[in-house]
DNA sequence: TCTCAATTTGATAATCGGTCTCATTTTTAG
DNA sequence: CTAAAAATGAGACCGATTATCAAATTGAGA
């Protein structure tokens, strides 16, 4: 069992919830699949890999996950959800690249401690922040005036810091 | 003639568009209104000002204000639009406070070059980009464990920096 | 000022993520 | 093994926003 599954089975008994192969089967997906995923490409992938589990299911269970501390919700801008696994994962902020829709992540403690610094000054508590970079990456611009990614982009291609 | 309607103006005629009463009249109490509205709350008060202009406009309209530049849309975690006039406003993030709303803007010229400095590192262009600090205003830290706001708060209460 | 093609409007249907409902199936404590 | 509680799949539903379309308005040119 590995430590996912370990944290989710954690969750679910103390939860009083169940144990059950479809939700074990999404972990699994989830786990092997690109960082920020959303919803509808994991059920496709799902899909594609013989699974017959309903799309409100998926979505109910990444819900879970983020209850459980195993993942987290993101929004980018275009108005679907993404999730991506935050177990072991140092917390980290992201550039958008809205050409090609490649997503690369970034720490940067110099910013955070920053963010402290003008919460402080306002009296304010964080317990969340969302750091977004939009623009152009590095191959998108110098293949200048490509052709540009659809609304609905499925772009897999992502970098990790 | 403000210099915000004549923003709108040079805009309106360079794309072949037309003035008409109705964009006059949400320019108007666009500017007259608290930052950060939905394009529902500015529908409500145009409505409760004697206005009959209908929700599809208002809609349009905001957008035709985003294209010529006079405002800017953003999006605080509660799933709709606001909307803010960016004329003449220097730029500025947000803290936003998960219990009443409120919404206190801020500046900080130190955390912009860092993200220049980050985005550079990874040969990044930036065009744009959102941060957001979620938690708990003074105020409301201070009257521990009141009522909790609905999700579809109407809060107008809001600080600038 | 008048005309008319182009634009805008209001009403409302459609769309799109995402959630809820409910009958049926699965899990699990005892 | 059993029964109560929880989870599932299918599809209805929801709320924010956009699209459609007939009717009204605008404005460039005569």
């Amino acid at each position: 069992m590995t430590k996912e599954e370990e944290i989710l089975q954690a969750h679910i008994t103390s939860h009083r919830l169940k144990v059950t192969k479809e939700r074990k089967a999404i972990l699994n997906v989830f786990m092997s699949t690109e960082r920020h995923v959303t919803a509808e490409e994991l059920y496709r992938e799902m899909k594609n890999r013989g699974s017959s589990i309903g799309l409100a299911t998926i979505y109910r269970t990444l819900n879970l996950f983020c209850a459980s501390g195993l993942a987290e919700q993101r929004h980018f801008g275009d108005g679907q959800a993404r999730y991506e696994l935050t177990y072991n994962v140092h917390h980290h902020d992201h550039l958008v690249c809205k050409q090609c829709n490649r997503i690369i992540e970034f720490e940067n403690l110099e910013i955070e401690r920053l963010q402290e610094k003008v919460a402080r000054k306002h009296h304010f508590t964080i317990y969340s922040h969302k750091l977004e970079l939009y623009g152009t990456c590095e191959a998108c611009s110098k293949e200048k005036s490509k052709s540009k990614p659809k609304s609905k982009a499925k772009s897999k291609k992502q970098t990790t810091k």
